[in-house]
DNA sequence: TATGAATGAGTCTTCATTCAT
DNA sequence: GATGAATGAAGACTCATTCAT
C-alpha cells in the first residue's frame, strides 16, 4: 500500500550526526565493547557498510561520538562567564544551577561513563582529555581562582588543586545520580544540590561561630 | 625437596584468592571485557579450566574479584573514627591525608574504574553499591553531619547531599590523578590535596573577611 | 577552453581500453581477488559504478584484461616467422633474443601469473587458453618442428611434447626473472639466456665428442 | 543407535597434519583467497577455532601448508644423486621418468600454482623461495653442471641458466598438464616426456649431421 | 553517461565455556 | 582437583554490486 518510494536516500550531510547520535545510545547503553556496530547501524537507519563509509572504525566512531557530546558540554562554558569576578553567593547559585542543569543531561550520564572506562585503553581519548578538557576546564578554572588569590578574595591555596576539588564535587552527582541511577533512592533536588555546593564551596561546612 | 615435584598442587582453599588477585590486576590493566580468562588464568599461574572450578563464569568472577578489593576499603572506614566528634582543622588535615594515602593506592585506582565502567551492565555491581557502599560510606558520612547540625557546629544542610559532595573531592582526585593518570601532568603532593580538600569541606574558599 | 570545465567527460569508446590497462596494473599487483573495484577505478581515473558500464562484473573485466593482453603477445608471434624453415643458429640466436625482448615484458610479467593463479577457477580462462593459445602456440611451433622432422632436419620425437618442452624454457625465465622478482638475486643478460636456450634446443647440454 | 561416545577426542599431535593436509585441498581447489577458514575446518573434521590453536592465521597456515609439501618433493632430490657425474643417456632417462613421477604428482599439482599465484604478495614464500628452493634446486644443479664443465663433458655456458632452463622443461609440463588439466586434450605418456626432455637436454633436435 | 552513497552477504578472528583426559 | 584441547557463537570489517541522483 505504500506509494513505493526509492529503498534509501543519499544523505551524505546528515550520516555522521545521525550515526552518532545513535552510537551515543547504543555505547551508552552497553559500553564500548559490548555494543555491536550491527546495532549502531540499526539505530541509526543504516546498515554496517554505511557508518564505515564515514567512521574508518569502532574505534574512530566512538572518540568521535565522545568528542561531540564533550564539546557540546565544553562549548557551554564560556557562557558562564568564569572569566569574571568571583560572584556574590545568590549569583554563584544561580550560575551552579544552570551549569547543574546542563551537566546533568542524558547525553552527559551517557557520555561520562563511557570516558571513564575506556580512556585507559583508548590513547586518543586520554590525549583528548589532557590537551583540551583539562586546561579549558580545569586550567581555566584554576586561573580564576588565582587571580582571585591575587586580589585577595580567595585563601592561598593550590589553584589547580582547589579547581579540582570543586569539579569533584560536580561529578560525583552526576556519576552517582545519573549514572548510577540513584535518582530513585536518593532523590535530590537540583537547587539542594546547587545550594550546598555552592555553601561548601564559599563558606565550608562549619557554621559560622 | 622431591627431584620431581608434581606439576601442580591442590590448593582448593587458596586458589580462590590467588585467583581473584590475578584477576584485579587483568581486568584493571584490560578492562572487563578485553579482558580474556586466559590471560587472569596465565597471571594466577593456573590454566583456564581451572578458573571454572571456582567461579561460575567470567562475570562472577569480576563480581567477587570488586567485592574483595571494595570491601577492603570499607573495612578501612572505621579507624577513621567517622562516629565521633567533629574533629579540629589539624586532626582532620591527618585523617584526611591518611584517608587519601589508603584510597590513592594502586588497587582502588584499579577497582574504581572498573566499578563505574561496569555498574550499569552488571546489576549485581549496582545492587552492591546501593546496598552496601551507600549505606557504609555515603548515609554513614551523612550521620556525622546529622549529628553535627544537631549540636550547631555545622551548618543546616541536606546531610545526605553534603556527604556526597565531600566524598566527590576524594573520588575526583582519584579518578584523575590514578585513574587518568595525570601524575605526571599535574603533579599534587597528597599533603597539599588534604589541605586543599579539608581547608574548603570546612571554611570555604573565601578568604577570611 | 571554458573556465569551468566539466567534472568528467564522456568518452564511451575509449573508457574499456582506458579501464582495462588499470586494471591490469591493479590486477598484477594485487591478484584477482585482492584487488578491488575501487582501486580499479581509482587507477582508470573514473568511478567504481562507471566499471560496471562496461563490464558486467569484476569476472568480466580480468578475463577481458588478461585476453587483451594475452593476444597482443600472440600478436607478436606471427612476425617470427615460425612458418618458415629451420634456421641456422645464429639467425636463431637472434630471433630468440627479440622473443625474449617481447615476452619478459612488464605485461607479460603481470598477465603470466595471473593467467596461472585463475585459470583453474575461471571457466573462461581454461577456454582462451585451450582454444587459442595453444593451438597459436604450442600447436604451431609443433607443426614447424614436424615439417623439420619429415624433412629430416629434426630428431624423431613427439612434435607437441618437443615443441612445449622448448616453450618451458622461456616461460621459466619469465616466471622467475620477472614473476619472483629475481632480477637482482641471479641478474641474467637478455644474451646470455638467449645462447643457452637456443644451444641446448638445437644442440643439447653435452659437450660434442 | 550409536554407543555413545566422546563428542570429540583430544588429538593434538595429529591436529596439525590432519588440517593440513586438508588446507591443501581447499586452497588447490579454491585458491588462497577465495578459500575459507571454514571449508578448511570442515574438510579436517575439526571447528574453525581449533585450526587457530596451531595455525596463527589464515596465512600462516597456508605458507606452512606449501612448506610441508614442497619439502616433501625437496626432500627427494638426494635420492636422485645429482652429486655424481654425468650419467649415461639410458640411465638418464631413468632418472628423469623417476624425477617425473615424483614432480607430476597430485600434490605438486596442487601446492605449484598456489606458489606461483601467492609468491608475489606473501613475502614469507618469497623468502622461502630465494633462501631454501633456489639453493636446494637451481645452484644445486648448477652446481653439477659446473663440475661437467670443468671435466669437458658440458659445453661452456652459465651454469645458473643452464639449469634453469632444464628446469623449465619439467616446470612446464607439470603447469600444462596438471594444472591447466591439458591431460586429456594432449595426453602425454611420462616416458615420452621424459626421452624429449632428456635427448634435448643432452643433445638438442637438431638431427645429427 | 557518470557518480558515489548505500547495501548486505561473506570472512577472518576471538574467546567464554565445556569436557575428554 | 587440574589440565588444555576443542567447541561454537559472535563480531568487526570488507567489498562487489546496486541504484538514487
Amino acid at each position: 500500500m505504500t506509494p513505493k518510494g526509492p529503498k534509501w536516500t543519499r544523505q551524505p550531510d546528515r550520516r555522521p550526526q545521525q550515526i552518532i547520535a545513535a552510537a551515543l545510545d547504543v555505547f551508552a547503553l552497553k559500553g564500548f565493547r559490548r555494543a555491536t556496530m550491527d546495532a549502531v547501524a540499526r539505530a541509526a537507519g543504516v546498515t554496517k557498510g554505511t557508518i564505515y563509509l564515514y567512521f574508518s572504525s569502532k574505534e574512530d566512531l566512538f572518540i568521535q561520538t565522545l568528542r561531540v557530546h564533550v564539546e557540546q558540554v565544553a562549548d557551554l562554558l564560556p557562557a558562564f562567564q568564569l572569566e569574571g569576578e568571583i560572584p556574590a553567593d545568590d549569583s554563584a547559585r544561580m550560575v551552579t544551577r544552570k551549569l547543574l542543569d546542563a551537566l546533568m543531561t542524558p547525553n552527559m550520564a551517557k557520555a561520562m561513563p563511557l570516558f571513564v572506562a575506556e580512556v585507559k585503553h583508548i590513547p586518543a581519548l586520554r590525549k583528548a582529555y589532557v590537551e583540551e578538557w583539562l586546561p579549558q576546564v580545569n586550567f581555566r578554572l584554576a586561573e580564576v581562582f588565582s587571580r582571585g588569590m591575587e586580589a585577595g578574595l580567595i585563601k592561598q591555596l593550590d589553584p589547580v588543586i582547589t579547581a579540582r576539588a570543586i569539579i569533584g564535587m560536580f561529578s560525583e552527582f552526576i556519576l552517582t545520580q545519573q549514572v548510577f541511577e540513584l535518582k530513585d533512592i536518593t532523590p535530590m533536588e537540583l537547587d539542594a544540590i546547587a545550594d550546598t555546593i555552592v555553601t561548601i564551596a564559599f563558606h565550608g561546612v562549619l557554621a559560622a561561630r
